[in-house]
RNA sequence: GGGGGAAUGUCCCGAGCGGCAAAGGGGGCGGACUGUAAAUCCGCUGCGUAAGCUUCGCAGGUUCGAGUCCUGCUUCCCCCA
């Protein structure tokens, strides 16, 4: 497990990637011949991916890295049906207008990670929509369905536990597991893909792929699954504070994206390194072992290297100094998050948690009231503790923004226009 | 087709003699302590400045008053056929 031959897996190896392999043994030698392909499905559940897709992400980036292609598959055939994995209960179901635009949306964040192009190791991007919806129903059943067993598919988790905590599973859902193992097999066919990855939830999935790819093609498959990522702390990674840790900048800013990183726990600044950043494995090693309050340099370091994996390079050093300047030496940047409010609200006074309501920092005004009188409101630095109080012209610092602030960590410029 | 059970605070689990804005968890947020960490302790967690308004699958009914009783409907589970 330590020694492969393949600069692949043993990167993935080293950085903590792999959980489990259908056969780690040939797929490194078939790895260490020459290129290979792989590929990794993404549905489009949502508009953006989020931090719990990152792992994925990076192992298609690893792969090109080391060498190899890589394929991103849209799920845009599979999304209308919908993963029953691990889900007690179906999801609704999306509009094609919905999988459109939730694929655009998606689409973008991959030009960060991976080179694509018509080259040997270039990436390229296909929708299994192409040739799901082409099937007639007669015909995929003949062609696939007699390849599967329901004993065996009954015994997958993905649709046992579903059984047995009773809750219905519909014929829909069911298929799911075809679909996807039909994919695998049309990339193989046509690109001579071979390796299918994915969390650890898609096991059942890919194992799925890899033996109708072998049956039906009579070509060698493998499969390969990343663990299951949670914090040192036990939560699931890419929740946080207003919800999930989204990719694409437009759903949560780079500044926010950096802030996420920088507030990683301790334990596992390492982990996070290896898995979500390209740092050389050395200097990985040098840092994690930093002790008590030098870690922060540490986990600046990750926030730097991961923001830039995802925007960039400026993206990264901007959201790095706004919060330098914000955190360390108490002094505002322009960058912080700002929202206009317009002069004559406030020209004529508005009450705080009207404010804060209004830019987006409390959900209604009884929860900024409630905030504010556990002294969870600062406005210019100054906790205000009650949530009436107006907020005027009056309130504008030198830089002509008042600075409103929910906790510690949430700060947004307020500028009149 | 017959019989039995279940749906609760727009995150989850989950109590709830007819007077309940509704117990208790988890999660989340805030405060204290720290290192923008973890652990711990404390507070908040339907809307409204307020009077008050709107919540317990849906629709009716009984009652001064219903999450709680009655009727019908929807969805789900279990048993029998």
């Amino acid at each position: 497990m330590t020694s492969f031959k393949s600069d692949f897996l043993n990167v993935l190896s080293e950085r903590g990637f792999i959980h489990q392999c259908t056969d780690a043994e040939a797929l490194d030698t078939l790895a260490s011949a020459g290129p290979i392909t792989g590929y990794i499905g993404y549905d489009a559940t949502a508009s953006s991916l989020h931090a719990g897709h990152l792992v994925q992400i990076m192992l298609l980036y690893w792969l090109q890295k080391t060498g190899n292609k890589p394929i991103v598959l849209m799920g845009g055939g599979t999304t209308k049906v919908g993963d029953p994995t691990f889900k007690d209960t179906q999801r609704p179901l999306l509009t094609d207008e919905q999988i459109q635009s939730n694929m655009n949306g998606i689409k973008s964040v991959f030009n960060s990670f991976l080179t694509f192009g018509d080259g040997a190791t270039d990436a390229i991007m296909v929708n299994n929509d192409d040739w799901l919806s082409g099937f007639g129903y007669i015909e995929f059943l003949r062609t696939f369905g007699t390849h599967f067993t329901i004993n065996r598919m009954l015994t997958f988790d993905s649709v046992k536990l579903r059984l047995e905590r009773e809750q219905p599973m519909t014929f829909l859902e069911f298929n799911y597991m075809l679909m996807q193992a039909v994919d695998f097999r049309e990339l193989n066919s046509t690109y001579n893909c071979v390796l299918q990855m994915g969390g650890s939830d898609q096991w059942g999935n890919i194992v799925n792929g890899v033996e109708l790819t072998r049956r039906l093609n009579q070509k060698a498959a493998f499969g390969l699954t990343t663990p299951l990522l949670t914090t040192a702390s036990g939560a699931k990674m890419g929740k946080t504070v207003g919800g999930a840790v989204w990719l694409n900048a437009d759903a949560l800013s780079p500044y926010d994206y950096w802030q996420y990183w920088r507030n990683t726990e301790d334990a596992d600044v390492g982990k996070f390194m290896r898995l979500f950043t390209d740092l050389p494995m050395d200097e990985i090693r040098r840092l994690e072992a930093l002790q008590g309050a030098e870690i922060n340099e540490a986990k600046k370091i990750l926030a730097d290297a991961a923001t830039r994996l995802v925007h960039g390079e400026a993206a990264a050093a901007t959201a790095r100094d706004t919060a330098q300047k914000a955190f360390e030496q108490g002094v505002l940047s322009a960058d912080l998050p700002t929202v206009e409010v317009a002069r004559a609200e406030l020209e004529a006074g508005i009450m705080l948690a009207a404010l804060t309501t209004k830019i987006g920092l409390t959900q209604s005004n009884g929860e900024a009231r409630r905030l504010a009188q556990g002294g969870g409101l600062r406005v210019n630095d100054t906790a205000i503790t009650d949530g009436n109080q107006a907020v005027t012209l009056a309130d504008l610092n030198a830089d002509g923004v008042i600075k409103v602030a929910q906790g510690k960590k949430k700060i947004v410029l307020v500028k009149p226009v």
